[in-house]
Order: C-alpha cells, then sequence, then structure tokens
DNA sequence: CACAGCTCCTGAATGC
DNA sequence: TGCATTCAGGAGCTGT
C-alpha cells in the first residue's frame, strides 16, 4: 500500500512527466474518485497548467495557475498512470486527464487516476499558503525540511496510546502506514503496544530514526525500480519484500535474533513484531 | 478534548 | 466445484 516513499515515487513520476503541461480535459467515470469534501468537481482543472507536485505525507497535490489546487490521496490502491492514448481503458480506471502534447512526441498520452479500492480520491481545495487548505490539518512528516522533531517528540510522550497507533496517527507526523510502521518498532526494538507516554524521549528518538532509515531505503529502491518512461507511476510499493524484517512474516525467524515473529490484530491492523526483541 | 472503534471498498485467499 | 467468509488498511466519522 502507498506510503511516504511510494508517494513521493509516484510524485517524482508526475514532476518528471506533467510539470508546465496543461490540462486539457477531465473525464469522471466514477463518483467515489472525487472526495466529498471537493469544493466543486474536478473540471475546475480543465485549461489549467500544472506548475509543481506537492507532497506532504501520504497526500499528493497538482499546483496550478489558478487559486485551487488538486489533491490526491492514493489510499490503498490508487495509482497514477500515463498511458498512450489508444491502450484500453483499466479496469477500475476512475479519472481520465487529458494532457497537451508536445507536437514533437511520439506518442499521445494521457494521465489515469486508477484504483480498485476506491479508498483513494481526488479533490479540489483551496490553495494559498503551504498546502492546499484539505492536507491543512495533516502533521509535516519526517523529511519536511520544518519538521520539528523535539516537539514531535514531546507530542509522542503525552499520548496515552499504544506507541503504533501514535505512529499511524497523522495528525502527530504524516507518511507512516502500517508497513513502515511495523518496520521501524522492529528497528527500534519497540513493542507495538507499549504506551506511547511510557517511553524515554531517547526511545522515541530512535524511533525516529528508524522511520527515517526505513522510509529512505524504500524511497531509493523504489526510485530505482521505476521505470524511466513513466508508464510505472504506480502506488505499489517499490520497498522489495526482502527488506522486510518483520511486516507479513509471521512465523519466520526474525533477522536479529531468530526467534519466529509473532502477528497480533488491534486498531483493525495486523501487527507484526518479534515478541524477544520488541518487549513491552 | 482524547481516544477507541467502526466504516467505506474489491479481489484474493481460505473454509467447508 | 461452488458458495460463503475472512482478510488487507487510510483516514474520517461517531461514540464514549
Amino acid at each position: 500500500m502507498p506510503e511516504l516513499p511510494e508517494v513521493e515515487t509516484v510524485r517524482l513520476g508526475l514532476e518528471r512527466w506533467c510539470l508546465g503541461k496543461k490540462i486539457i480535459g477531465v473525464e469522471v467515470l466514477h463518483p467515489r474518485a472525487t472526495n466529498p469534501r471537493s469544493l466543486g468537481a474536478l473540471d475546475y482543472v480543465q485549461g489549467a497548467k500544472i506548475e509543481n507536485i506537492g507532497r506532504r505525507g501520504k497526500f499528493l497535490w497538482f499546483e496550478l495557475d489558478r487559486p485551487l489546487a488538486l489533491v490526491a490521496h492514493l489510499g490503498m490502491s490508487g495509482q497514477f498512470r500515463v498511458h498512450s492514448i489508444k491502450s484500453a481503458d483499466e479496469k477500475h480506471l476512475r479519472t481520465r486527464f487529458t494532457i497537451s502534447h508536445n507536437i514533437l512526441a511520439r506518442k499521445r498520452q494521457e494521465l489515469r487516476f486508477i484504483d480498485q479500492r476506491t479508498f483513494g480520491w481526488l479533490a479540489i481545495s483551496e490553495f494559498s499558503g503551504e498546502v492546499p487548505e484539505l492536507v491543512s490539518g495533516i502533521a509535516r512528516d519526517i523529511f519536511d525540511p520544518n519538521f520539528e522533531r523535539v516537539e514531535v517528540i514531546a507530542k509522542f510522550r503525552t499520548k496515552k496510546t499504544e506507541i503504533k497507533r501514535a505512529l499511524l496517527d497523522q495528525n502527530l507526523m504524516s507518511g507512516v502506514g502500517n508497513i513502515y510502521a511495523d518496520e521501524s518498532l522492529w528497528r527500534a526494538k519497540i513493542h507495538p503496544e507499549s504506551l506511547a507516554c511510557g517511553l524515554s524521549s531517547r526511545k522515541i528518538n530512535s524511533l525516529l530514526n528508524a522511520a527515517t532509515s526505513v522510509m529512505s531505503q524504500a524511497l531509493v529502491e523504489g526510485g530505482t525500480s521505476f521505470d524511466s518512461l513513466y508508464t510505472n507511476v504506480t502506488g505499489e510499493s517499490g520497498y522489495s519484500e526482502q527488506s522486510l524484517s518483520a511486516y507479513g512474516r509471521e512465523g519466520e525467524p526474525c533477522p536479529r535474533c531468530g526467534r519466529q515473529i509473532r502477528r497480533i490484530r488491534f486498531a483493525n491492523r495486523s501487527s507484526h513484531f518479534c515478541p524477544n526483541c520488541q518487549r513491552k
């Protein structure tokens, strides 16, 4: 599922492909692809020039030569793909953007938003400051130059809830989803059910370091597996399965100590951890 | 206000 | 074989 590194990979792909181009047409093929909080129909972007592609956590947006931005969230299965206008529509194609093309380009292509599970969405949102209004409640992610590490650590320590819940809370720190939460906790040797308020600043700091390194590595791997011809602007994890130490490895030996990785369920999610390395 | 839990969705995997 | 159930989870919403 797309978390920060995957969304950043998508952002880079979009940046390479559509910066400076003009959106000629918008075709909405599924009503759920438009977020109900959208200020209006996606048609708003018709005729707009794409000036920048922004991201905070898992939220993406297209900055345009007009006051509102087009915001996107990939949800569980959302993808942006650049395809030839001739290629058949995907089964889960939700929105099609016709883009102005260079007369010299060999193939005419279009941008498609595809989403099997329809947890992803697009929206028109006010944009005047740093991030669109729809994204304004989302905390800065750990790669944001203005990320306030000391303050975030202090905030974690006020939370009377399990550390994993806190790590997934996009209002505390954005970008981390279930996979990188499990991987970060494994690296930092923290039990997912440890109370956030019971952890030392040093421990939470090491968790943030773990999250940074896990996601940086995923970004590098996702970036390298990324096709130079942008046909691969997908939301799929670029993180190879071999790189995962805990997530999805129930019953397999912990790469650090050999004990079997356990899986528990809470907060409507699976949590994978090593019962030996990660103690409450 | 803080926090827990429910809900949306589809397709793959599993159970009987 | 076929039908029913379970599982996957981001984030907003509701309830306590």
